[in-house]
DNA sequence: TAGATTGTTAATCGATTAACAATC
DNA sequence: TAGATTGTTAATCGATTAACAATC
């Protein structure tokens, strides 16, 4: 499995929206594609597309382009999506349901292996096809069922404790949803954060701002 | 009301975070904080946050630093949360259900006012207090109520069907949470995505990168 | 071979960090 | 006044864009 050398943020965050391109052009049956075209469907330069791509290795063919299905491939390889990490979800209020519910862990290169909560009226019930956990019950599974990564969907006030105890459960990746930012505590984890209301108070920003451009 | 010169993207999206740290520090009573000190709490430089401060104004004060309370409050106002944008949620499944739940509009600058779906068991069912109408209803809504954002939680497919009808209603303002790029296709937009999936893949790649560097 | 388009180096642009004079 | 810390300019760093030789 290649690694590559420091991949630079914005490049990364690139990956998963060509990816979905290439996947819309392999759906429409088109086989090849030059940087130029690809730039002009996405909004970007041709150029940050070739140095994006040049990051992994030399997928293109001088006077060609990109053969649409393999660079599709070559993408979903670079992100792992070959990948099924054991992941468990912490929370199954209306956010965790709906995440558990929504997302197509499978083809993301993750498996969803368990949920939990504090809510007795909760525990028992299934989402998907998975019974909801007692959460006193995280540490017997943990040590029974190998667990990479953890999606936290649980409210700032319950995070800290939480993220104490899968630290100290090994667990080092996380999906969060918490308005609370445990990079601050850990320095050895990786989180991908998704923090809605920051989202909101972005676009909240940028509304303002665009409607006070018109005064 | 104040309008800021081309502040920069990541400026801008540093503003919540900052707000989130003060509120914190707000309730635990807190009345003052160097940017020094709130650089190691926040694991950023001090020279940044105050560069990112002095775009909307000079907050702080020389040998002091800044009153917790006072930029709380201004960084509030930066952001606009003292709006109330009337905004229309399209799709009522599991997400858009969450994201209709679990957010305090009321607190970041909007107002839910209408809950759109085309699903016939889900139209007058109610999320909150406010019942989801038929989707063929949209433009009798719209043009009888003044409509500043609306909120996609539609699948992809349906997107740009509906995308185009809230555009020609006027609508330039989305939170997007369908896996399809409004801005491509319309450029005098606002758009905020979360693109849960790209995310969740983001999460996949750097798991994949932490994992291969301890072999 | 000629045309097209990549891979890659160089130039530009923008964002972050460092430094320090201003000032509370 | 002396110490602290800002606001702001200058220096550095990194990311994007432009250019072009390599090559399919």
């Amino acid at each position: 499995m290649h690694k590559y050398q420091n991949i630079s943020a914005p490049v990364i965050k690139r990956l998963p929206r060509y990816y979905r391109f290439l996947g819309e052009l392999l759906d429409k049956g088109v086989t090849r594609i030059s940087s130029r075209e690809l730039s002009q469907k996405m909004g970007l330069t041709a150029s940050q597309i070739r140095q994006d791509l040049n990051c992994f290795g030399g997928f293109g063919q001088q006077g060609y382009g990109y053969a649409v299905e393999s660079l599709y491939n070559e993408i979903g390889n670079i992100l792992g999506l070959d990948h099924n990490y054991n992941t468990i979800l912490i929370g199954a209020g209306n956010l965790g349901k709906a995440v558990a519910v929504h997302m197509s862990f499978e083809k993301r290169g993750f498996r969803l292996t368990g949920i939990f909560d504090n809510d007795k009226s909760k525990i028992g019930t299934k989402i998907r096809d998975i019974a909801v956990s007692d959460l006193a019950e995280l540490e017997d599974f943990c040590k029974n069922n190998n667990t990479d990564a953890a999606i936290l969907c649980v409210p700032k006030e319950a995070a800290p404790e939480i993220a104490e105890r899968l630290y100290s459960l090994g667990i080092r990746n996380y999906w969060n949803f918490s308005h609370y930012d445990l990079s601050v505590q850990y320095q050895d984890i990786v989180v991908e954060n998704v923090h809605l209301n920051d989202s909101l108070m972005i676009l909240c920003y940028r509304i303002t701002d665009a409607y006070e451009d018109q005064e």
